[in-house]
This record gives C-alpha cells, structure tokens and sequence, in this order.
RNA sequence: GGCGGCGUAGCCAAGCGGUUAAGGCGAGGGACUGCAAAUCCCUUAUUCCCCGGUUCGAAUCCGGGCGCCGCCUCCA
C-alpha cells in the first residue's frame, strides 16, 4: 500500500504484513473543552477507516489517540462556568467517547490522557536540558531550535524565512523567537504539577511525543492529524522526538485536508461550525461517514446540506440494493461471464484503497458493482444470483464503516400477518379496479413506515 | 512576503503519460405500471481555469499567468 507522507511529499510503500505485521499508528485527538465540530470529525473518520482497512489487510494496528486535559482553553472554560479544569476536562472527555461511538469509529487501542503522563514529560524534558537541547528561563522550560538543525524539514520551512515573515514576538526569556515552551510556570489558580523548575504544567507539544514514545517505541509507523497541525505542533513534536532518540520520530505522516463551509475552513472562532452530535443525529452515521469518504482524504472538503443530503441519497441506494437481493432467499451461482466482470471490479476496488487510500474512487467501484447487478437483473438474471454481490458489498465496506446495518424488518409475527392481510385486501380492489381505495390503502401505510412496491411477482413491503 | 495545496459536466467528485474522461446527485426522454414507487435503458464534458513548451501521444510532466484555500498565532 501506498500512502501519501507530508515529510517526503511523495507517495511512501507502506511494508507488507508479510514483512512488518505490526503496525504503530498515532492520531491526534481533541483536547476537551468543548464539544467537538464536525470538521473536527474528519480526521477521526478517515483514520478509523485507514486503520480498519489495514487490519482488513492483516496487520495488527496499535492506534493510539491521545486526549489533551491540560489546556489554555479548559481552563479558560472552567474559569467562565466556575467550575474546575479537571471537571471541564473529565466531562468532555466523556461526552467526545460517546460522539466516536455516534460517528462509527472503532475505540483506540489506547487513549493516553496528558494528565496521566506529566511525570514522563518532566523526564524528557530533563533530558532535552541534559542534552542541550532545552533551557531554563526563571520558571519556564524552552526548547531551543537552533539546536535541531532538521527543524523546518516537515513543514518545509527554514528557521529563517520563519523569522523573516516575522510575526513573530520574542516570548519573555526566549532566546530565540522560534523557542517553544516545553514547560510553563503556573501562574495563579492554574493547575500545576511540581517540577524541578518550580510548579508549572507541560506546553501541549511534548504530550504526544512523550505518549506515543510510552505506547508505541521512539519510531511511529504513521502519525496522522489535521494538515493545520503540521507547523508548529507536529514539527515541534518531530525536534523533541529526534533531538532526542536521533531516530526518525515516525515513518510515515499523513495529513488530512480541512472541513471547509463556502470555501472557508471551518473552526470555532469563525464560529462556521455544527457539532458532530448534531449533524449525526440530522443524517445519520452512515451517510456522515460516506461524504468524508467521498472525497479524497487529504483534500479540503466543502460541507453543506446539500453534500449531506447527496451522501444520505448515495448510502441509500446500495442499502436498497442490499435489502432487495437479500430478501429472496436462496443462493444461485452466477453465469460465468458475471462473475468475472464482478471480480474484475473487486480487484479495483482493492487497487482504489492500495493507492493512498483512495476511497473515493473505492465508493464509486461499489456503485458500479450495484449497477452490473441492477443490469443484470432487468436483462432476466435471477435475483438469487446477485446475493453473492451483496456478500461481497458489505465484505468490502466493513473496513470503511458502511453498509453493516442488517436492513431486515423486526416486527412481530402479528404485525406481519396484520400488513399481509392488508396487502391482500388491496390486491382484491386493484383486481375489481377500485383503484381510489387500493391507493387509499397503499398511502396510508406509507404514513406508518410500510412502502408497498407491486412488482411482476406480486406486492412486496419494506419497513422505512 | 515565505511554505503547501486546489481549479475536471448544472452540482459533488475519481483520475498520477495512451481508458469510450469513473461514480453520485440533479435534469430531460423512454420501458414497466390502472396510477405510483422501485428498477432498467438512453441523453446531459470532443474536453479537463488560461497561455506556451516537452512528447508519436498530456486532464495528467515542465514554464508562465489567473482564481480560490490552508499554514506561518490556539486550531483536526
């Protein structure tokens, strides 16, 4: 599998699991002041699928998330609802599992949460001080950049053309604008942990490297986040690791685009942004996880209604695919011809995902084997003969989220009988051609959530 | 200003040197139907922002424009 890494700005060969069966995969996570949007979804989904795809292909996938409760803006939260910072914290942290669980995405291996990891943070960055590569300035612990010749290389700057756009403020005991903070002295009502440089709390770029370094050794396989996060946070994360272990921090780094509205990105402070919860409970899981997956993983994708209400159309079509074939019961081999035509688009889907995780391009291939079979079938191919697409249909979406849900209907045997014996009634108006009744019947129904189709085999019900 | 990305049909969107330029939504016409719904068939980009160049061959590579966006400050 090729993937496209931000480092090489080039596609990187991802080793077979033949070779390299583990895999160590580190996302950034939220940090909990508030519930998250759904741009910040995206990534969330994205990776999910990229992860479940590559235990698919079987690789055993450490996936670590972090969660930042050490934060500017927790306690700025907590300040406004007086309430304290771990409270602020413990509660998002809770309500951000249940919006994962709402958005489809399979848990984390690992959740590290900064709090539990303070003390390994003042470990590295004592280390970081022994090395040279740190310094003390009053209560405050900076990382020097001069002192990592390779800083710039991920976002492809250099420390200079940084300093020439220059707005850069000289911070109070930086020694060079660029420095950044790896411990900050507490200031008061600030949650703080003792530390040989006095009371204080870790700046926000050491936690991942401390976790994942705990979690997953000094070498990630893939480390993924928004592409917002590449300068400063993940080239500051990239100097602590290989100042450190002089090895390269990790193999691979995939960014995604941003989640744009009209064209801009969207975030809290241009205020352009719907919770995901909202958005989830509007659409539905399915069809929130179809339009990220609709549209390449790292280019900018445009929300609007009208893209939701597209996705929704889209997943809603093969699921009518999905139910029809597999309400006939009774598998019956395809003719040859079928059959390989079938195969020939499972190898390219498969090609879609190998290729940078192209799932756009995979989607399409899964509305393509929807169509053969709708062909096939209105050119008098038997129904039972297409359950083996079907088959293949959720085999292949498993890894993306999509297309799990079984569509059959859970009434009661009375129920059923009662709808049964409705359709019965209907079929005798429509033979003595009462029409105005038959319809009557047919609409109201269709009020309840029961849609009546009449098809050359006789009525058939579905349950919306 | 520096760094990075994007511009493909009415809309969304694949495409990574040779394909009839995927797929979805929408629209129009037809088949089926008592009418619907669903489904199927046909049509909807001779052309990929513009201008040059490389090549037997370019949406795809190179150069130059134009337009949009992201990062350079907390941000997925």
């Amino acid at each position: 599998m090729r993937l496209w890494s931000t480092l090489e700005r080039g596609l990187v060969e991802l080793p077979p699991p033949e070779e390299k069966k583990r895999v160590g995969m580190y996302v950034c996570g939220p940090t909990v002041y508030d519930l998250i949007h759904i741009g910040n979804a995206r990534p969330f989904i994205v990776f999910d699928a990229l992860r479940r795809y590559l235990e698919s292909r079987g690789y055993e996938v450490v996936y670590v998330q972090n969660i930042t409760d050490i934060d500017d803006k927790i306690i700025n939260r907590a300040k406004e609802e007086g309430s304290s910072p771990e409270e602020i914290a413990e509660r998002f942290a809770r309500e951000y599992l249940e919006d994962l669980r709402a958005l489809g995405v399979k848990l984390p291996t690992y959740q590290p949460r900064a709090r539990a990891y303070v003390d390994k943070m003042i470990e590295l960055i004592e280390e970081l001080v022994a090395k040279g590569h740190a310094y003390v300035a009053g209560g405050d612990v900076y990382f020097s950049v001069r002192s990592f010749p390779d800083y710039g290389k991920l976002s492809g700057k250099s420390i200079d053309d940084l300093l020439a756009g220059a707005r850069v403020e000289p911070g109070e005991g930086k020694r060079d604008p660029l420095d950044f903070a790896l411990w900050k002295a507490a200031k008061p009502g600030e949650p703080k942990w003792p530390s040989p440089w006095g009371p204080g709390r870790p700046g926000w770029h050491t936690e991942c490297v401390v976790m994942s370094r705990e979690l997953l050794g000094e070498t990630l396989d893939i480390h993924a986040g928004g592409n917002d996060l590449v300068f400063p946070h993940h080239e500051n994360e990239i100097a602590q690791a290989e100042a450190l272990s002089g090895k390269p921090f990790a193999r691979l780094w995939l960014h995604n685009g941003m989640l744009t509205v009209k064209g801009e990105k969207m975030s809290k402070s241009l205020g352009n942004f719907y919770y995901a919860r909202d958005i989830v409970k509007l659409y539905g899981t399915e069809a929130v996880r179809y339009f990220y997956l609709s549209r390449h993983w790292r280019k900018p994708l445009d929300f609007s209604i009208e893209a939701l209400e597209e996705a929704q159309k889209a997943v809603e079509r093969v699921y009518k695919f999905l139910t029809d074939v597999e309400l006939v019961g009774g598998e019956v081999v395809p003719p040859q011809e079928f059959s390989e035509q079938l195969a020939s688009l499972r190898i390219k889907f498969e090609e879609e995902l190998e290729n940078d995780f192209n799932t756009a391009g995979a989607l399409a291939v899964l509305q393509e084997m929807v169509n053969l079979a709708r062909r096939c079938e209105a050119t008098g191919l038997d129904r039972r003969a297409l359950l083996g697409v079907a088959k293949l249909i959720r085999n292949l979406s498993e890894p993306l989220g999509l297309f799990q849900k079984e569509r059959v209907p859970t009434v009661s045997r009375r129920t059923e009988e009662l709808i049964g014996l409705l359709v019965e009634l209907r079929a005798a108006l429509r033979k003595e051609r009462n029409f105005r009744l038959a319809d009557e019947i047919r609409a109201k129904l269709a009020a309840l959530g029961v849609e009546l189709k009449d098809t050359p085999q006789g009525t058939v019900w579905t349950l919306r």
